[in-house]
DNA sequence: AGGAGTTTGTGAACGTGCGAACAAACTCGG
DNA sequence: CCGAGTTTGTTCGCACGTTCACAAACTCCT
């Protein structure tokens, strides 16, 4: 059962209910439904058992699941019961938050390098690590057998990050520079853009406010300046069909 | 057109194809096909056009996107063309790190408050703000008609942030504690977990190198109880929401 | 003007994911 | 031991998302 494949989307979801039952345990249950863990977790029971089902069968019919060896299970299958070594590259605000993030060095994850590329801050310690030079990048990754990589640079230089990280051996990347990386075939990139998170709230949010409920006067006349400083900016705009311009809206 | 639904999926891709044409527009290209920005956002081009095609026939047959143009659309469309001010609560270090993204500042999300509990910091300056109580969240929103609220805090007081944040009004929430945030219907909520985003990582990164397989089921129980103990003296990790897949094709 | 080349927008096929419903399997009380 | 109650694991139908393939529409060159 653990060969077989298991879907993108329930392998997602597996963090989420790993951190559901570490928090059961911490409360001192022992014992949980799928109901309660679905609550826990903010998803649909039905949902909930079909994941756990890819895992194969830890629970007992009209009893529930054993808080203890499910987690296991899940760590398990997670790859949380090895220890990861991380390096995290580029140490600007985010990346200072990063390493003192204690959700990267707790639990199978640990954070064995910062390298930055300005020299300005070679030689800080940050949780208690001392900042080295990018071009340590081989020599750490050789050391401590890393294989995922951490982006926290600018945009400007994550490419090349990215590209000598591949060229060392690491085969995952974190990304959390604003762009766009291109790897080759084999790599995994998982980006966390802060931005785009952000624009597709204001996209509900817009859809919410359009609907039945009225904006706040500050924010609708808000609305009439930054039209216009968008517009001056991003409209070159010459021909195109006046059909479906910006009236229809609310 | 500008009234129908977009299907999910595509509201979380907009971002990623306005920051390519962002970039393109800064590197003075006026004008790209299809192709070109579907890998400059790292997708299927087929998929590019569907989804363009669900704002609207903004592209020319033959010829492509008018980058300006086709940039202003997804802006619009997203609700970038308004203002968005946006409270930040919890000023620890991750907190102190959104508060100076330009991502946050720049594009129609300004950053007009940055609140915490702790009262060890009140009065310091953080990207120009000055950090005020907790307590004083009614105010802001009520005085920037504030309708986007991110928490930062520790996931111990999140929840209660929440609560406070919607009984203000507030009805998107961007979540970077590592918990589950129950809401009312109607609110959004948009979890970051950076930890979660690493899991999913170690799991492809153990499929990719054979995975050692895990111990026997008669000695899980007991180690998940040690690794426990562990987990219980460092802090907890963070959280990630749904969505997006990464860049790289797996 | 007309044909060749290019690129968009979309219809159709396919795969994946989700939720309801239900049989199988367990506990508990008598 | 048996029946009632509970909960898991799975099957099925449906909706959503992705990719292919192609007609429509545009430009360019002769």
């Amino acid at each position: 059962m653990s060969g077989a494949r298991i879907p993108e989307a329930t392998v997602a979801r597996l963090p989420v209910y790993l951190r559901a039952l570490n928090a059961m345990h911490e409360a001192g249950t022992t014992t949980c439904s799928s109901l309660e863990l679905a609550q826990a977790a903010g998803v649909n029971s039905a949902k909930l058992r079909k994941d756990l089902s890819h895992l194969g069968s830890y629970g007992t019919r009209g009893v529930g699941y054993d808080v203890g060896y499910l987690r296991y299970q899940i760590a398990r299958e997670i790859g949380l019961t090895q220890d990861w070594p991380v390096v995290v590259v580029g140490i600007g605000n985010l990346g200072h938050a990063l390493a003192n993030y204690s959700g990267f060095s707790s639990r199978g994850f640990r954070t064995v390098a910062l390298l930055d590329g300005d020299g300005t801050r070679l030689g800080e310690h940050v949780a208690g690590l001392r900042i080295r030079g990018f071009d340590d990048l081989d020599e750490v990754v050789a050391e401590h057998g890393v294989v995922i990589g951490v982006i926290a640079t600018p945009a400007s230089g994550a490419q090349e990050v990215a590209d000598r990280m591949v060229a060392t051996g690491i085969r995952s990347i974190l990304n959390f520079a604003p762009t766009i990386l291109t790897v080759p075939e084999g790599v995994d990139v998982r980006r966390v853009d802060l931005s785009s998170e952000l624009q597709i709230l204001a996209y509900h949010e817009q859809r919410k406010s359009g609907g039945e409920r009225g904006l706040p006067a500050s924010v609708a006349h808000e609305l009439a300046e930054a039209v216009d400083d968008v517009a001056a900016v991003a409209a070159p705009s010459t021909e195109q069909t006046a059909g479906q311009a910006a009236g229809a809206r609310r």
